[in-house]
This record gives C-alpha cells, structure tokens and sequence, in this order.
DNA sequence: AGCCAGGCTCTCG
DNA sequence: CGAGAGCATGGC
C-alpha cells in the first residue's frame, strides 16, 4: 500500500522553482515532470525508491517548499532525511545566488538576466553517472530528441516503484544497464557507438575501477581529464558531466555549440563564435561562469528582452 | 527531402 | 597533424 509522508522545506532565498524546473515542463510524468507547479520524479536512496512531488508556497523572496514522498512501505526517518537532502541537491537549495547576483553587478547583460530571472537554478542530476550517461545521450543531437531517449531508458531499465495504481521510473542503475548489454540499450534509440559508450561506462563502475562519486572532491581539471580520457568521452562530455553531476557551476562546457550560440546572442550580435572567445567573455562571471549561460539559456527560451 | 541538432571516433591524405 | 565521413532520431 502507498505511504505518504510530507516535509517542509525552507530554501536559501531566492528561490523559483517554475524557473529551475522549467526544463522538465514537457517531461515524461512517469520519469521526470513539471506539470501545474509540480516538480515530480523518482529518488533511489540506498535502495527505496521513492517517488517525490516538490512544490512551491510562498514567494520567490520567501520560499517554502512542500515536498511529499511516496512509497510502497513506511519510510524511516533516515530514508526522508536522504530525500530531502537529494532534493536539496537537485535545486541547489542552499545555494547563495545573490553572492552571483553581486559578482555580475556590473556586467550589463547579465545583471539585466538575472534580475529577470531571479531565483533560478540549475537542476542537478541525484548521481554523478545520471549526468555522464545523459551527457552522452545528448552528444550531437537536439535536446528534444535526447530528452525522449534519457525517458526512454528510465523507462526500459529503471526500477519502478507503483504509487495510487501508477508506475514511476527512476534512471537506471550501472549495473541494470551491464545487464541490459548493448543491443538492448541501443533499441532505446542510440546509435551503436553511443550504446556501447554507455555500456562502458557503466562496467567500469559496476567493476569499480570508476569512481564518479568519489570524484566529486577532484580539481576540476583533473576530473575533466580523466573521465575524457574514457572512449567515448570528449571535453564537451566531461565538463557537462561535472557541471550537472556534481553542480560545479564554475564549468562553461565551452565547446557546446548552444552554449555558445546563445552567448553570441547576448554579447556578440549571434556572429559565430569559438570557444575560446565563448571562455573569455565566461571569464567575467568568475566562478559562476556555468551557471551565468544556463541562464541566458532560459533568457532565450523565455524570450526575455534586454 | 534534406539538413542539422548541447560530439566523438576512426580513417585517410 | 587536419579534414571528413558516419552515426540515430526528430524538428523544421
């Protein structure tokens, strides 16, 4: 029978979680959702799933958060403590934006976007390998498209957990995916190359001879050069995997094409430009660098005048 | 219809 | 070395 527990949560102000899961509003509600002010998707923490809904009370300036989680038996205290701590994680939720807010003061742009889009963070994956594995899905190809594959494999691969009747997938597992193998991953809609990418991956963690998470502590040069060095694995990759991973938002993954199509727009009359003219002009946001394009990225999408 | 999306590897000159 | 083909899917 379902279980459902409710926490209150008080975030670092501001917060806007319409903003930060803005991302997830045309998701799979059976995989990752916003829909009617509702953040939903499934947590796995030390193997209980649980399947969480996050909304907002309150104001951007004084936010609440209403979190309820849903299982299929009674949840220790521990349990919920984890999954507010892994939500947590997800938004950011101690993190001072106003101190990124100050440091873009004076930098035209930015502090004009930020101003508009107060509040907003950039969502988090729960693990380091959820970020590695869709950093790789997402290699060459639209957003959108790699959206329905990331869905697609929580929902071949992913454990479920059953709430009122409904089934909910959380990101596969390494080791579900070893299992699964390559052909069975690409039928998922990858490429050959790109099933066995991620079929790499995931047996060097099963085998133990990849460590994302203890990773977390790495410089951040390191970290970059040793997951590029793993086949399949490229700069862009690897620094897409530390920034939504681990949350290391002072990585610009300089070489994404968006990325730096977007940072023309706002600074360069959109004339194309490399990365490493992208890398300079991200210089002036300091340590903030990754998470000041992600939000020019909501600028555009929200068509958000200057 | 054909090109291109939040790349990367492999091959060839 | 640098340039170019190939890859899966879906939107335009």
């Amino acid at each position: 029978m379902t279980q459902k527990t409710v926490v209150h949560i008080e975030p670092l102000a501001p917060f806007d979680l319409a903003l930060s899961a803005l991302v997830f509003a045309d998701g799979n509600r059976r995989v990752r959702s916003f829909q009617e002010g509702y953040f939903s998707q499934v947590i796995n923490v030390n193997e209980n799933l649980v399947w969480v809904r996050l909304v907002l009370e309150g104001s951007v300036d004084k936010p609440k958060l209403i979190l309820e989680l849903y299982a299929e038996d009674k949840l220790s205290i521990e349990t919920i403590h984890k999954v507010q701590g892994v939500v947590s994680q997800i938004f950011s939720l101690n993190l001072p934006l106003t101190h990124f807010y100050d440091y873009v003061k004076g930098d035209h742009v930015m502090s004009q976007v930020t101003q508009r889009l107060c509040g907003f963070k950039f969502p988090v994956t729960p693990t380091v390998f959820e970020a590695f594995v869709d950093a790789i899905v997402e290699q060459q190809i639209s957003i959108k498209v790699a959206r329905n594959i990331e869905e697609r494999l929580a929902v071949m691969f992913g454990d479920r957990v059953s709430v009122g009747g409904e089934e909910f997938f959380a990101f596969p597992s390494a080791t579900a995916l070893v299992m699964a193998g390559v052909e069975r991953i690409r039928q998922a809609g990858l490429s050959m190359r790109k099933a066995d990418y991620i079929y790499g991956v995931a047996k060097r963690v099963v085998d133990g001879c990849l460590d994302l998470e203890g990773m977390r502590e790495g410089s951040l040069g390191e970290v970059v050069s040793v997951l590029d060095d793993i086949r399949g694995v490229g700069v862009w990759t690897a620094e897409l995997t530390v920034l939504r991973g681990m949350g290391r938002f002072d990585v610009l993954p300089a070489d994404d094409f968006g990325l730096r199509r977007v940072i023309s727009r706002y600074y360069c009359n959109s004339r194309s430009i490399s990365a490493l003219e992208a890398r300079q002009i991200a210089e002036g946001w300091g340590c903030w660098k990754g998470l000041a394009a992600f939000y020019l990225v909501i600028a555009e999408v929200l068509d958000v005048c200057l």
